[in-house]
DNA sequence: TTGTAGGCGTTATCAA
DNA sequence: TTGATAACGCCTACAA
């Protein structure tokens, strides 16, 4: 069964004893191809499993069918999830998706963009490394006509481009009203690090839920953790060390850390413990084995983050959008109850 | 900085006002050209962005230097991190990866190879899906020369394939024998779906570390689940109501049901709930957070499995190893006290 | 209705 | 040391 001779048009031509071209057209149904004559190029490439060779389709339309996906880690979950997404969308519409993972190294980050420019990759969605702030290695894409859809991870340095985020001020301010619709009013904010962008959105969300419903903010209700684990316990301690402040409920950037928190507070028999009322990033399904599990989780729908990237990326690449006409796309957390 | 042209080696050739294959020979280093010939032109494709077009060598190479993955589902932990292995080997040795998702849907993953086959891809690695007993849409890749690896999943159809699994049987054994040496004679065995291999495997681990000990068996303390939540529910049910038996530990086909028999046993207030020792398949990084854990967990190492995979895809493409020399390499679990 | 010819971008063989 | 030419597999305008 094995078959040494690649099979291509021409080689089917020959068996047919006919010429290239009209193989080709009756492959692809042209109009102008007799029925019987269609009939039988059509059997005979079934046959010999003809199967037609992108790179020379590529070469020839000046397209590839694939985007490109960079990203910092295949471990993590929330990329994960958006790479379902981007997939999904990405299949339907007829693309493939090559991914490259950067281990948040900017020099991977370069290599990974070069791989793909010379794939010629049709479109590009990316999520920068953490020490990206020099784009040219991503500006080269839009510079050869490729869209690029910058998404979760905000470029800041970069203002002229297409992005895809996560709407986190909504979450967190969703989250803060929550609690402060069941009575809370001493409710603390436990963020992530100072120089990640959503560490700043979600306390916006965070205070602003608190100011829009007159409760009074304390700076002391307020920490931040680097996520190592023992920041993350010196934070939760100056939080609720205070006796003044007495925190009834808790937000935090993400369940990791709010766990290690929950973890912490019961270990020292935290006072009022069981009265304290918790909600994090990221709805893990892990939640529902904990014994003092969190009242909600702010789901952050990473697919439909990747969907929403690869929805605009099609957009650019259909013209339906203009390259320079730079979008905005916020995808809405969800408030999950527990 | 936006240019229309695209930058070719024609293109160059012109505007150095010298020929295609000169320019062609300059920026690969050929010998036969001058240096300063040299220089001028890597000079020019340099500052003009040239970046060689990938679908033209991959028409002239006969192959694309891609990489196909075909698994079921990109949300299953197992398959992320397997991924993880995969795409860092592949990069490391000049590859990239496409994936695709079935869904376990078999009209699914023949479109999926039906396109990677199209994409020419190098080689291909597969996860088969629940429902795939005819594998004549992956068979192509071998007929065209290019290799397969099935992974993860385990082919029991297909007797001549490569495969890469994970050796699960070892990984009960290795459990069971830990729990046996703490000194527990009454081990409880939950396995999974009776349709899938992986089952057995692990009940003959089971049972044989059992028999290797001196340890009665007994049919008793087996029981499955599909992996319904309310199906674990009565297994466990069924485990733990004969007071004849006791069982004093547990081994779980996997992690999420294990959790699941752990509430259900609590939340009953089994009697001598505290003394019982459980481990299953999986090590989930949120086993820290429970208040009764396991005692320890079987790593699968995806990661491994992936890279594996990746190797001796390598290997084929290599003709390191022939491809008619059917290989199955078993990659041993891991035993991880808590 | 079918065939011829040229081109997509690159590499390699051979001639100059 | 450089250049002309053919080839990889496919598509299509145009000619027959």
């Amino acid at each position: 069964m094995k078959n040494n001779t690649p099979i291509t048009l021409k080689f089917l031509a020959e068996k047919l004893k006919m010429s290239v071209s009209t193989v080709s057209k009756a492959l692809n149904n042209y109009p102008t191809i007799n029925e019987y004559t269609k009939k039988r190029v059509q059997e005979m490439a079934r046959d010999l499993h003809f199967t037609p060779n992108k790179s020379a389709i590529n070469l020839k339309e000046k397209k590839s069918r694939i985007i490109g996906i960079i990203l910092p880690n295949l471990l993590d979950h929330f990329f994960t999830r958006s790479i379902y997404g981007v997939e999904q969308f990405a299949t339907q519409n007829g693309y493939n998706i090559i991914i490259s993972q950067t281990h948040d190294d900017l020099q991977k980050e370069i290599q990974s963009a070069n791989m793909l420019l010379r794939s010629r990759v049709d479109g590009l969605i990316v999520a920068i490394s953490k020490h990206t702030q020099d784009f040219s290695h991503l500006d080269q894409f839009e510079n050869m006509g490729i869209p690029v859809v910058y998404y979760t991870r905000n470029p800041s340095f970069n203002l002229n481009c297409h992005k895809v985020l996560g709407n986190t001020f909504q979450g967190c301010y969703q989250a803060t009203k929550f609690l402060i619709d069941r009575g809370h009013q001493k409710i603390a904010y436990l963020g992530g690090p100072k120089m990640i962008n959503f560490t700043h959105d979600r306390f916006n969300g965070y205070i602003n839920a608190l100011k829009d419903n007159n409760v009074p903010f304390s700076s002391e209700l307020v920490a931040y953790t680097d996520f190592d684990k023992e920041n993350t316990i010196s934070a939760i301690k100056n939080l609720f060390a205070n006796e003044d402040q007495n925190p009834t409920a808790l937000v935090a950037f993400k369940e990791p850390i709010l766990f290690d928190a929950i973890k912490y507070l019961k270990s020292i028999n935290y006072p009022k413990f069981s009265d304290i009322e918790c909600i994090g990033f990221g709805n893990t399904s892990f939640i529902s084995y904990l014994d003092s599990p969190p009242i909600a989780s702010i789901e952050e729908n990473p697919e439909s983050v990747g969907e929403n990237a690869m929805r605009l990326l099609l957009q650019l690449i259909n013209k339906e959008i203009q390259i320079e006409d730079y979008q905005k796309v916020m995808v809405d957390c969800k408030l999950v109850v527990h």
